[in-house]
DNA sequence: TTGTAGGCGTTATCAG
DNA sequence: CTGATAACGCCTACAA
């Protein structure tokens, strides 16, 4: 005989226990006092029954799920998965569970991943959205709560955390010139990403105090690979040094500059952005800027949580980034 | 005059449209055919209301969540990054989406988060799970439809997908042989991780086969910091080559090495497991087992999805590593 | 202290 | 084709 079991409800509880749903529910979130011998009746019958309540009823009846979603565009990306991390942990302690979408750097999924997702939770991580700005301040206004990770967003739409690209990268270059670098060349990320334009405003910034430093700009991306394939064109632009958009971008090039027996630092220096784990250990170990990951995380977490619990915004944090010197830049040339 | 606005609802939009909450039903679910006139009015009024269904509510009514969630050890290690997109990714083209839950290697937190987030998902993705065998049936049984992903477990408590660790490792240890390494060292992963002990085992299965072939081995855990720091005593074993649990443990290995200026692979070869994506880009390009993470996260999905429908149970599935010979092990020592 | 009953937002059954 | 109405499983005034 095919048993199709229905759930075991609170009722079937009730029952057994010869008591109310009520009565239950009480001894089961501790709300009133209920009597220690029927308190304890109720909660054999639970054991015995196996009883879980069920979330959904309770996440309709309270109006809430406890749940949060996170949108990344790339969850191969450390970056992310660092700040997933953090979310992930901080909400735990909190009681709240985690929802991901990976959207695959595709800017419409995005908006529709987001709408969907905000439906099934409380509230919305929105981590380095690539959307056109119509789209994302649409998207925004739908889905309050909303915390946003490295994007710039009206202080009032939405809470936000981030880091500041623009000083991060004026602090490299202004440690490359320094070491007598005086032409470089940027190798730029995704067109749509954010902080890929936060990195050139830096950089146009930089150049503007100091008119002895060139610059030259090569599409990239935002990848091993990317980074891999890009080695000769860097090479071909006669720069002394090379400026990725993040780490994973500045491995791949050392990795192609090695197979091509191009000495780092002595004919091209590197240095990526994030300090992702492998940073320290690749060969030689890569110069970056150290962006708290989880920390970012965290932050985001608890902006989040502060709307949830409908206490005023807090107020944005920029990180800022840290510089850390490692072999593949080296000293002066 | 604070306006505490209870969110849109069903009951709203058939006010609005002048029509029954079951016809407003109807023309958002497609189901039953709708006078054209008044499904229009009800796709104004809709839109009209910004009004977007409550997912609570329908998962209570229709009896399931559309979501499932995925236990993890450690979300920083690449292997489950992998699987996780691609769990996620599969999921979401079958309208799920995926909750995840890190549990910091911590084999009790791994009991109740599994059983946490099972209330609130229609399945359960147990990845490498930590716990004892004890805690592991219980939670299985209490978690149906339940898919395990590296872990053994009796095949008709929950489906499964794996990876032929022992095999794996076989070739790997093969390849080492062949090349002329009759002593090895192996940098033993987590003790809580049965894949680590299946590697145990194929080593002793290879060396049963091999009495020329020396094993010898050491506690050093999963990570690039256990592998940086486990560099001296490999050393000290005297082996010619290592076989590290991972291509973590390895890139770690690999740095150290390269302080201590020891040439890789002639005085000491290494090896890995998993092919990361960075793998492929260190200096030495890295030996390695390759795994098909985001395949493995697929397929987990695909035996989940057949659970989910109700469908028997798929056969269990153990991908075969791919040996990757690169740079670290190189030729006849 | 305990039980009764109403409601959370949808879907689905069954009459009209 | 449309409209009441009964679930879904739980919590919480309110009443006893």
């Amino acid at each position: 005989m095919i048993a199709e079991r229905r759930a075991t409800t609170i009722v079937d509880v009730a029952l057994h226990a010869r008591v109310s749903q009520a009565t239950v529910s009480r001894v089961l979130n501790g709300k009133t006092t209920v009597d220690p011998a029927i308190a304890a009746r109720v909660r054999q019958a639970v054991t015995e029954l196996r009883y879980r309540p069920s979330a959904t009823a309770q996440s309709l009846v309270r109006g809430r799920t406890s749940t949060v979603a996170m949108i990344v565009p790339d969850l191969e990306n450390p970056l992310f998965q660092g700040i997933l991390r953090g979310v992930s942990r901080s909400a735990a302690r909190d009681g709240y569970r985690v929802l991901v979408a990976d959207t695959a750097e595709d800017a419409a999924e995005e908006r529709s991943a987001s709408l969907e997702a905000r439906r099934r939770c409380d509230a919305l991580v929105l981590c380095a959205p690539r959307m056109p700005d119509r789209e994302f301040a649409e998207v925004i206004a739908a889905s309050h709560p909303v915390v946003v990770v490295n994007r710039a967003v009206p202080e009032s739409a939405a809470a936000s955390v981030g880091v500041d690209y623009a000083s991060g990268i004026r602090e490299l270059a202004s440690h490359l010139l320094g070491i007598g670098h005086t032409h470089v060349v940027y190798l730029a990320g995704p067109p749509a990403s954010t902080s890929n334009a936060q990195r050139l405003a830096g950089l146009r910034e930089f150049r503007a105090t100091h008119p002895e430093f060139r610059i030259t700009e090569l599409a990239v991306g935002s990848t091993l690979d990317d980074g891999y394939r890009a080695a000769e064109d860097a090479l071909a632009t006669g720069a002394s040094a090379a400026l990725a958009f993040n780490d994973m971008v500045a491995l791949g090039l050392l990795s192609r500059l090695r197979e091509l027996d191009v000495p780092v630092p002595d004919r091209l220096a590197v240095a990526g952005f994030d300090d992702v784990p492998t940073a320290r250990f690749a060969t030689p170990s890569l110069t970056t800027m150290s962006v708290p990951r989880q920390e970012l995380g965290a932050q985001a977490w608890q902006r989040l949580k502060a709307l949830l619990d409908g206490d005023p915004a807090e107020h944005a944090v920029l990180f800022r980034p840290r510089l850390v010197v490692r072999d593949s830049t080296g000293r002066r040339p």
